[in-house]
DNA sequence: ATATTTTTGACGGGATACGAATTAAATAGC
DNA sequence: GCTATTTAATTCGTATCCCGTCAAAAATAT
């Protein structure tokens, strides 16, 4: 009870960013009493700040000043990840989720040995964390955010294109040669998380996000939570099925899927140089200005595949907004027009107008500070200090 | 907060149906304490039952015998129904969603002027009343289960094959002609929690359900809860896209829906008769056995694009179960061995294991009783007298 | 008839939330 | 410069709710 009245003060007060206990109690519909007594164990525990300066009200303010309340940035601290198979993308973050450090490792990790996986990641993770002026006991938890089918709840990695094996019970490993607790989580699902914290859904509790990168993800926002499936699976939008071809089961990602759109590219060429860097789907997009007729195709193709599946989730979740990122938006008009034609061709008409497309190009930081949301989500809903006054010492 | 505990006692007796206070504590993890002054305020307000036999341990208990509380049958009584295009079904149930009266009305409303329907629906909800010798100020409240995209907050429908018009304010408009609060939900939410209740899915708290009538719906159980779009949108499968074809967008109803399978019957032949009564799908699986072809191939079809249908549901939602119900399971074999095909076909590795199908032939009976249910799980969550003591007279 | 077992009910303690009143800190007006 | 006014935050008292402990009730076993 206490519990979840505190979350929803901290909650509120990181919305706002800086907010007087008032409008929390307006806001959380609890009584300034309440709100008051909430505040003050937040502030014993320090992870809130009062500022005096700072009331926003009109400039000529009658009465006593109201008191801002902020998150106390120096809480905690949390490491993010985004794993991809070309890249990965570290930040360390504090309790704003704000971004302390950054690290960007460019190279190639899929089909490589687990132990060589978790070697580069722990490495990566102990870089970041220096760049940060911290040690790694001073980090409260790491979240990785890696593609594919993730049991958040139990850490088990179902199948990634990350790995060559499945159901690799990678949080565990994590946590034991970092010493710090780790969570793994679908990159999807960090990324839609960084966009109600920060981006375009800041203003949402209820919407969808799709990101077409490598592996095409989906993120379902209800009700201010991610949507897991039952046992906490996150969706793999690539696994998705079109219809029946020649050599079996067409899926979504043998359309739309990275390296899908990018073809086989001979060894040693430029792109497949900047792929291997990943850049190919910048370096496809200066192709398609130069009018490479296969690229082109390639896009529109994927693009009406995407606009299609699109609306199939629009017309099963029916959500005000539906975010699409990755990689994928960077192909630029063919595959973006081909996706809104099939999108609003296949979109049922009793349902047009419900949902609004909105099309974001995150830097692979936004993804890895998703992932660090994620790791602060839990924080924010872990039982801090104690609930009741501090014991006498 | 009491609220809540009262709900979770509520809801433990009903689905226990007959239990003491003792395993009340157990399963809710609340004191006996606790429990017993919630079944004492539960008794006072006439909501359960107390029952000094059927004390059901080992037979030889020693000790005091437990008392047996359930649910007051008499505590309220709703009416569901189950409209579609060629019948409507309606009952009239008790506090436990146990069937009073049933009335079922085999005539075709669709195309029907939306004020003749509604002529259609009081009648027979005033009808199936006076059969169970109950008067319409009696019933607490009305639940219409009908096909299309539904709002169930707001009581819109979006879009129904019942009506010609779009945009209906349906519950407004048959509270006011009932004078009984009137709610509107899919069919298919109905059913699901009719399984959630009574039938498949009793055990279990995550599942989908698939229903495959005139329209194809969706209804996905979340935590004991019914998963509504933002909005409360019901889902549409129908609209799924599958493909463009020649005259546009290929949707799944337009493979599966049940006038698809049937196909266009000349007009006074004993089939379109059959179809006309509701009997349709029956009919086709005489005729399937006698082996007509196009039958077959309709079948064969529409089985191929739900199983696709189906594990992309499936991908999406990682359900343990999924409940397969309506009237094209009685096309038999062809239609269900398609089915099952297309469905481990298009089912990704990754989550193969994870789900169940089960196939229920539930009677349209069954489908009335779910939206009964709808109606008395509001009523179960509203308050019901006093929260604390009874003021004193 | 008595002891035993099991369930139910009653009383006090601790925690929480809210309303009313109080204190605090600033501005507006004279 | 002092007082009145306004708004914010806190304190205090009250009601609610839950739990733990203990006693009463209701059956069976001896």
């Amino acid at each position: 009870m206490r519990a979840i009245n505190r979350f929803n003060v901290l909650d509120t007060i990181r919305r706002a960013g800086s907010i007087a206990r008032v409008e929390i109690s307006e806001r959380t519909q609890l009584s300034t009493t309440t709100v008051s007594a909430i505040t003050a164990s937040l502030l014993d525990d320090g992870l809130i700040l009062a500022r005096t300066e700072g009331d926003l009200r009109e400039a000529a303010a009658r009465g006593r000043p109201r008191v801002m309340l902020e998150l106390n940035p120096d809480a905690a601290r949390v490491v993010g990840a985004k794993i991809a198979a070309n890249r990965m993308v570290f930040v360390v973050a504090n309790f704003r989720g704000e971004v302390l450090s950054t690290l960007t490792l460019a190279l190639r990790v899929d089909r490589q040995p687990i132990s060589v996986i978790t070697d580069l990641i722990e490495d990566g993770v102990r870089r970041c964390v220096v760049d940060a002026d911290l040690a790694l006991d001073e980090i409260d938890s790491v979240c990785l955010g890696l593609p594919g089918v993730i049991e958040h709840r139990t850490g088990h990695v179902r199948s990634s294109p990350i790995f060559r094996e499945n159901g690799v019970d990678f949080a565990k490993d994590m946590s034991e040669r970092l010493g710090v607790t780790t969570i793994v989580e679908s990159d999807a699902h960090a990324i839609t998380l960084a966009h109600h914290w920060f981006g375009e859904a800041r203003d949402l509790d209820d919407m969808v996000l799709v990101s077409l990168e490598q592996t095409l993800g989906l993120g379902v926002l209800h009700g201010g939570q991610l949507f897991r499936g039952a046992g906490g699976l996150s969706h793999n939008l690539g696994d998705l099925a079109l219809g029946i071809g020649p050599q079996g089961m067409i899926r979504l990602a043998s359309l739309a899927g990275e390296s899908a759109i990018l073809g086989d590219q001979p060894n040693g060429g430029r792109f497949a140089e900047a792929i291997r860097l990943g850049r190919g789907m910048a370096h496809a997009k200066t192709l398609i200005a130069a009018e490479d007729n296969t690229l082109i195709s390639a896009a529109i193709r994927a693009g009406e595949a995407c606009g299609m599946a699109l609306a199939n989730i629009v017309t099963l979740f029916a959500p005000p907004r539906v975010i699409l990122v990755g990689s994928s938006l960077a192909l630029g008009q063919p595959f973006l027009d081909s996706l809104r034609d099939a999108y609003s061709l296949a979109i049922p008409p009793s349902i047009k107008g419900v949902t609004e497309l909105v099309f974001d190009q995150s830097t692979d930081e936004t993804w890895a500070q998703g992932a660090a949301v994620v790791a602060l989500r839990e924080l924010y809903e872990s039982p801090w200090g104690t609930t009741g006054p501090a014991p006498a010492l």
